[in-house]
DNA sequence: CATGAATGAGGTTTCATTCAT
DNA sequence: GATGAATGAAACCTCATTCAT
């Protein structure tokens, strides 16, 4: 019960200090710092700085991986399955919004391996979309290309929110209408104009 | 025309080391080897490697905004506007591949300094498009998300452009099917359902 | 017989680690991982890396220096004093051949300590020699230089035999010719010219 | 004329440092301090501080090489050839007496790319003696035994040399009570009792 | 204008050793 | 006796930047 996981601990200051100073910035001092571990320690979780990273960015994909398998078990129309992956992803990086920071925000350009790594992720999330939107009639050049848009915009919108400093309620929002316009934009809907708020009201149910 | 610019050929060279390397992994060395010049001189023409990387960064703003500028200039209507700033945005990023890429994907992570400037140059993107669609009669807040999810969007669609090694005409396609979603998801069309390939047509006339 | 001598073990499993990795390569962990127990284990044994090293070169020094004594104990003349000396070493030498590898050539240049250490040991065997020559009639300038170049003479031919990979037999070959030429060299034998197989013939009985 | 040669510079500080200190003990602080420059400096001329110990091995073997090859040049028969190449090994070893100290005693040990450099270099030297013993009419098992037990007493002599402290004539009069020994040993010469002192005049006539 | 040798601060990482269990 | 997680000092090396020529 007492029994602490030290690479949690660690993995958790890791998060604090890459969110804060951006990865590059972030020294390994910093980080066992805020761990209250020597620097040893840290070497004896990870393989190196770089490691450390990958594994957030290895905790947030499984996160939404997470997500999306579950909820898309519980439903069975393509149309469904679409939207129920859709929230899934924003359940996924909403968890843990830092966490969402870190990896979408301050990852990008810092190494080359991150970026490869985080296109795989944006990938895996977008494959799905895909195969939805072709089962709901889009060609596949269309389906691939609203998929990866879908994924940007929500990107986008975290890192709007992030910088905001706005309560979580205002990236919510932003998702509703990133959905909105989506389908509205995939034809998958009747509306037009507007945001129908009871439109949404049983995504969850 | 003899007159080489120095200038401009370390910054030619700087883009392409970066692009190949990210920030930090680009030296200095690797710079002005590739600009045939001395590590002294690179030092004549920018203060420090982030006085470069932000020459870079500037560079693509400039390019947008000339772009957004005289497209806007020429028409009346906000939804004309509205069309020609997003084809000037995409003008703006297609007009150097790499240079978009070096911007919008490599500048997040390196350092705080060019987060907050990256996230200037899609603010002020995203400020003309706002202003076009709350002239459109969307609210301020459908309008301040739209216009993000809009950049979001292009931004994924050049990095995933950049990682295929298409040619530049999937780019192209991958824009329209853009313009096209999110147009309809604004209500902005009575179009639903697949892209009329006439619709097109006038943009640049 | 049941009881297993924990520091022998970790001896055993030292001089391994040691002569394959040299030792500053050589890590406690290595040696704990060979000896098959936890890393304070070794502290129970040794105070430090250092002192098990040490206690690898005392092993091999007693060796030798009990060969000598008993050996020396047998005869009476100088000459055959000498020759007892000198086939003393070599069976102290021959006896653990990984010991005397790593005793002899990985104790240079690791530690100041070591190499005092070391010369301690060579001038050990050597002072017995020297002492022997004189008795035959040396002086003791040629005595002191031609202990030494025997003794150095040994230490590379078993330096050759265990990069070689050969058979121990080539070892002994090796050591039988060391002793003609310094047997001649010295004038302690009238043959002159190539090696009479009988010579050698008695030098155990 | 005022052009100092860092490099040089560096190195000749590096063996100094390395034959104070021994390999591992020696750090690079340590060097660029005796050698009056920075860190980084160090780094311009060497790549790691195992490359600047290679090259010190190179630079005596090169020296060794040099008086070799020019002293066997100079004389016809193999008893010639054979002591041109004894005492040139000697003059190579004695030219520089920090720099072999350093290669032969303090090297060794250090790592296992040094040992095998180290044995390069040693055999390099036996295999001139060895051809030109097997000349002489010895076996070649003889001789490749007699000419590393030959290179073995050198180094020894080297080693007990550096440790006395003495002057460098006591080194001499080591490597030429061993030549007599070896000498004798093989059968290349009549005397058989006592160093004549009138017997090297000429060797380098 | 151009050069490039020199600088040196500062970061990552290793590993011998300890000590609470 | 035995364990092995934790320690933290210390070393190597990189690379942006300067400045005498």
């Amino acid at each position: 019960m007492e029994e602490r996981d030290r690479r949690s601990e660690i993995l958790q200051a890791a998060q604090g200090v890459f969110n804060r100073n951006g990865y590059h910035q972030a020294t390994i001092r910093a980080i066992v710092d805020a761990a209250n571990c020597a620097a040893g320690t840290f070497y004896l979780y990870f393989a190196s700085k770089e490691d450390c990273f990958l594994a957030l960015m290895d905790k947030l994909y499984r996160n939404i991986m997470e997500q999306i398998l579950v909820a898309r078990s519980q439903v069975a129309g393509p149309a469904d399955k679409l939207r129920q992956s859709f929230w899934a992803v924003v359940e996924g990086l909403s968890r843990d919004t830092e966490l969402t920071s870190v990896v979408l925000v301050r990852a990008a350009g810092a190494n080359p391996l991150f970026e490869e790594r985080l296109w795989r992720v944006r990938d895996a999330f977008a494959e799905f979309i895909v195969e939805d939107l072709v089962e709901c009639g889009l060609t596949s050049e269309q389906a691939a290309i609203g998929a990866h848009a879908c994924v940007g915009a929500l990107a986008e919108a975290v890192g709007v929110w992030v910088r905001s400093g706005q309560p979580e309620s205002a990236l919510l929002v932003a998702f509703e209408e990133i959905e909105r316009i989506f389908w509205v934009g995939w034809g998958l809907t009747r509306q037009i104009e507007g945001v129908d708020s009871t439109y949404y009201g049983d995504r969850n149910s």
